[in-house]
DNA sequence: TCCGTTCATGGGAGCGCTCCCAAAAAGGTC
DNA sequence: GACCTTTTTGGGAGCGCTCCCATGAACGGA
């Protein structure tokens, strides 16, 4: 009878000889409870090795102790190939773990993991949700918004304005890229862009404009591709189909600049003396191409860790209604990602804290190309 | 008090003029439900958009409908650097995306996540575990040996022989690709290995002496790495340092392969021409670096799957104790990955299906290393 | 028409916990 | 020692569901 499977509360209680209603306050914090009492629960929890079960808990507290990272992307391949969501995840489990959260995973490629995801989401299994890559139309937005509980963004979806959401200064930090190339003498500067129905995507690419813009360059040298590697293969050939005097090329993604770097090299190139190239994104990737990839460095793990406290915020707001003094004026609904300012050889060279709702001040790590 | 909260059974099963018990059936499959109630029941759901609450259903079914991913690697970086962990959540996602089970994702890097990870494990909030990228002395093991859930390894934990795992056949691809240096007129092989602490790491320094010792040519060139991009420059640096005229490398991965090609230009070796490089694990990496690197193809993704399928069939077996006829001596224990054979440029080229329990046939990607 | 079957249905019990209230115990004061 | 206050304790109620058993309806054969 007892021991059958995991033991209960009931089972605590009775071998510390207290009452369940003492038991369940010693595990939940142990206020108002004699220290004797208190000794002996906790032995009775270390005797039999109780573990509270989160279903009965979840069911009388209505609360999950459980956040949801929903990855919305057509393409399981940019998964893959990105580092970009495996570092957001690394960021948001930093902050997960002080929390005692669980992480759920939802990736959203096919239809058929489309409605897992929908039922999944409202299954009121999570407390909150994380929504990152949202294309333009993405279904899951209007999915998002009925749901009950609060959700952030991961990278402001394109054409509306969330209520919460976390996302890098893309059209700055790209400005800045081009305007690097731009300072060094380029004339004839192309870009290879991200997916156009993303945020991301037209905002760099709007970035790269400003930059031609002020400078007095044209800006027709355009290709289009959607972060993967094949992707930007195709997009840098056809610019050098169609702009074979090219002198420089802003990528929008590191992934992507490295396919793009063999596609130069393939046909003939020289880097950086006949074609320089700036990459968007992370050192890591940057590194490893030959050579060095001269690039803007995008906090990602901050990123992660940002969406993570903003849920954790909005989580701990709803119930509670205190006002935090930090955030007197409501909740911040945007931070702007900081870019690093890396000027040498950055291996090493630790990440900046990122900061919230400051100017972004955007950087470039220079390298052999620049020489 | 209608209506407060989400809807719940009882709320249906009036809109429905039905009992709870009905609309239960209904829900859970419609068995012995007149097609009058199973049509009303399904218009209530509808109409209050009805989702059933999985604390409640989990603590009477003592079901959770959720397996864990553990991560339990010390660096955190590697998950960032290396697309490995990427493909391996999308093959397991595959697989869990038919089967409505949800994903837990658990990364254990520092003591405090450790922690989180051993309670949430136990917490009895998954139906299965599957493990990944166990080091050496791995505490984890021990823990989820004591759990009472099933448990799937990924890559076979260093010194011990866990009931249920996956992994490639590692030793063997490492063979292939130093044989292939071999055949090619190589002498002076070099290796730059994974962690020695990993079996993955051991198997694949393992297959590098295989292959020289056949040859009959010494396999004492050998700088240790731990799989991030850092470790193999200096990984690299050293065997230059020490072995000057080494005229290949075998990379144990191709993360680290990439970046120890940037060492290789760095010091003013051509490539293949004064050294060859041969790494493992995926072709997209391999692509994007310059010249495009050869590697023997390990399917990632696939192992993912298996790991899934493995932890499905553990976890359907065990309440029911069917036998499936194709599994007739038991649950396979080992799976063994087939490496991919792809003889020429190979973006596009699709990933053979992975196959249990057969001899690994091995191959290697050409590229103009080798013309 | 009556009775034995089969199948659909209603609703009680209970999963393991937290919440809350009432009761008991412990302190403090005059 | 009587009385009031504070702290600690016990245990009932109930979260939303599934399981199961008893009941009722429908059906078919004699």
């Amino acid at each position: 009878m007892a021991g059958a499977g995991q033991p209960t509360i009931d089972e605590v209680a009775r071998l510390a000889g207290v009452s369940r209603g003492t038991a369940s306050r010693v595990i939940n914090g142990g206020a108002h409870v004699s220290p004797a009492a208190h000794e002996k629960v906790l032995k009775a929890i270390e005797e039999l090795q109780y573990v509270p079960s989160r279903a009965a808990r979840s069911l009388v507290t209505q609360r999950n102790d459980a956040v949801a990272l929903a990855i919305s992307d057509a393409n399981p391949r940019l998964f893959t190939e990105h580092p970009f969501f495996s570092e957001v995840i690394v960021g948001i489990d930093t902050v997960l773990a002080e929390s005692d959260l669980e992480l759920m995973l939802v990736l959203g490629a096919s239809v058929r993991e489309r409605n897992r995801l929908r039922r999944q989401l409202s299954s009121r299994r999570v407390d909150g949700i994380m929504l990152l890559s949202l294309h333009g139309e993405d279904p899951l937005y209007e999915l998002a918004e009925q749901a009950d509980v609060p959700v952030v963004y991961g990278g402001k979806p394109l054409g509306v304005e969330p209520p919460h959401y976390v996302d890098a200064d893309n059209r700055g930090g790209a400005r800045q890229a081009v305007e690097h190339l731009v300072t060094t003498g380029r004339q004839r500067i192309a870009t290879v862009t991200g997916p156009m129905d993303m945020d991301v995507g037209v905002a760099r690419y709007h970035g790269f404009r400003d930059a031609l813009g002020s400078a007095g360059l044209p800006a027709h040298r355009v290709a289009n591709a959607d972060f993967t590697a094949a992707s930007a293969v195709r997009a840098m050939a056809d610019l050098l189909d169609r702009f074979p005097d090219l002198d420089a090329v802003f990528v929008a993604a590191d992934s992507m600049a490295a396919a793009a770097l063999g596609v130069l090299h393939e046909r003939g190139r020289r880097i950086p003396q006949d074609v320089a190239v700036v990459g968007f994104d992370d050192r890591a990737t940057a590194l490893t191409t030959h050579p060095p990839l001269t690039t803007v460095h995008q906090p990602v793990q901050a990123l992660g860790a940002e969406m993570a406290k903003m849920l954790l915020s909005l989580m701990a707001g709803r119930p509670a209604g205190h006002a935090d003094p930090a955030h007197a004026a409501g909740h911040p609904a945007i931070d702007v990602a900081q870019f690093t300012v890396t000027e040498n050889e950055c291996v090493a060279r630790p990440v900046p804290p990122f900061q919230s709702s400051k100017p972004a001040s955007t950087s470039i790590s220079h390298h052999e190309f620049w020489r």
